[in-house]
RNA sequence: CGGGAGAUGUCGGAGCGGUUGAACGUGCCGGUCUUGAAAACCGGUGUAGGGGAACCUACCGGGGGUUCGAAUCCCCCUCUCCCGGCCA
């Protein structure tokens, strides 16, 4: 949720900065106005009701005195009628407000550069350089063909489309490279959890999900419960509606879970193969922490992803998303892509997001500055997508014969 | 899924329908005392919105109702706990 202090006073830059992420005029023309009125008509029913409350008081006296009430009574009926008339539009002006403000995008960093689209996005550095193979590098399906790896055909007749079936050293490699991955997080000092898979829609709410992308998840029906996206929803809302000590900040937390999309809009998207499932496993980071201290935080969770995709030696860029390729909830976001010699290009493998204060505006995570409440910052990443480092792994070792190597670090874990 | 109990501030736990935004304890902050700490004692401490300020409004799980007035009475929902069934 942005500031709606903020944008009303501040207006013109509101729209500048929203105008990177293509939000119109309009819209936040209106929710200035919505803004306005539901100031209004509050003060107006909040005068109105401080009168009945204070000749309700009066009352109470009148009858331990023994006073005649009658005409106070009538009075007090008179303005009942109108306080509920005022108060209906006061809450209506509320609604109003908070469904359109629901929808805002977050105001991009001012380190964002501007840009329309993914090919407006800055490469900041490579990392490794990718290996001259001396034949013609496969794709990562036929590896997995080829080694029984991933069953793409009794994944879509258990599920559907988009879902596969790993097997054998493929699932081994799967969950050493979770524990490899958890391992090192927790060694840089995030905390590891375990959460629920399904979050209410009121998390899905605090990080962004909802109410506008309610397409891209899965819903449980007749449950207010959703398959979780990804971890962040749940790590991040697990201060949702708390407020933290400053000496607790910042908090750091990893867990891994397995992350559910409809992938609502991507029909045609990367069909082949498991680059784009409906199910696939990640291990995230989430940071909670002072608004001074974020910035630092955010390069230490970049640093973090690509430390561990150079362990796995796997040639990766760094590259800083534009405001038009940020996504909802994203302040900055700098995305890992690694290298996969098969498609001979780069993949986003991991995506590190600061989201300023705006998921703890929704979500409600405050600390005590003093005698204070202030919001918190949010901030999520990849360390890393499991399925994708898997696709790299298959991708940047795999041999001439067809047979794949194990990364060395993984090999404690195997 | 069946039977019972409950939901109040950081936590524990009071609360005749009006001076209760909420006793008391605890936690936290400040002070006195102490070589230092503990203990003891004193003072301060909920959240959100509005207003220059005094102050006003809302909030005792959520929603509705009764009433001049509801944490307190009534109805619905949700959640939690205990017992039983089912079950990893």
């Amino acid at each position: 949720m942005i500031d709606l202090k903020y944008l009303q006073k501040n207006f013109d830059e509101a729209v500048d900065k929203l105008q990177k992420k293509g939000v119109k005029n309009d819209t936040l023309e209106e929710l200035k106005l919505l803004f306005a009125s539901l100031k209004d008509a509050n003060s107006l029913y909040e005068s109105t009701k401080a009168e009945q409350n204070q000749l309700s008081k009066l009352f109470g006296s009148y009858k331990r005195e023994g006073k005649d009430t009658t005409e106070l009574k009538a009075k007090v009926d008179s303005l009942k009628e109108e306080i509920s008339l005022l108060q209906d539009r006061a809450r209506e002006a509320e609604a109003a407000l908070n469904d359109l403000a629901l929808t805002i995008p977050n105001f991009p960093s001012d380190k964002v550069p501007e840009g329309a689209d993914e090919n407006d996005n800055v490469e900041i550095s490579k990392v490794l350089e990718p290996k001259k193979f001396d034949f013609e590098p496969k794709e990562h399906w036929e590896l997995a063909q080829q080694n029984g790896w991933i069953d793409f055909e009794r994944g879509v007749k258990l599920a559907k489309s988009r879902f596969s079936v790993l097997r054998g050293d493929a699932a081994r490699l799967e969950r050493a490279l979770i524990n490899f991955f958890l391992e090192t997080n927790r060694s840089k000092g995030f905390e590891e959890l375990c959460v629920p898979f399904l979050n209410n829609s009121s998390m899905l709410q605090g990080t962004g999900q909802l109410p506008k992308f309610e397409d891209d998840l899965f819903k449980i029906e007749d449950e207010n419960l959703y398959l979780i996206p990804t971890a962040e929803v749940p790590l991040t809302n697990i201060y949702n509606d708390e407020i933290l000590t400053a000496k607790e900040l910042p908090i750091l937390m990893t867990g891994y879970t397995p992350c559910f999309r409809r992938e609502a809009g991507s029909a045609g998207r990367d069909t082949r193969g498991m680059i784009r499932q409906h199910q696939f496993d990640k291990v995230e980071m989430v940071a909670i922490s002072h608004p001074d201290s974020s910035d630092d935080i955010f390069d230490m969770m970049v640093q973090n992803a690509s430390d561990i995709l150079s362990a796995l030696e796997l040639p990766h860029r760094v590259v800083e998303l534009c405001g038009g390729d940020l996504g909802f909830s994203a302040a900055r976001t700098i995305d890992l892509e690694v290298w996969l010699p098969g498609q001979n290009q780069y993949r986003e493998i991991s995506s590190v997001s600061t989201t300023g204060d705006f998921q703890a505006r929704r979500a409600k995570i405050r600390f005590k500055d003093g005698k204070k409440n202030r919001f918190v910052h949010t901030l999520n990443g990849s360390a890393l997508a499991v399925g994708r480092t898997l696709i790299a792994i298959m991708e940047n070792y795999q041999r001439e014969d067809g047979t794949i190597g194990i990364p060395k670090v993984l090999e404690r874990y195997m």
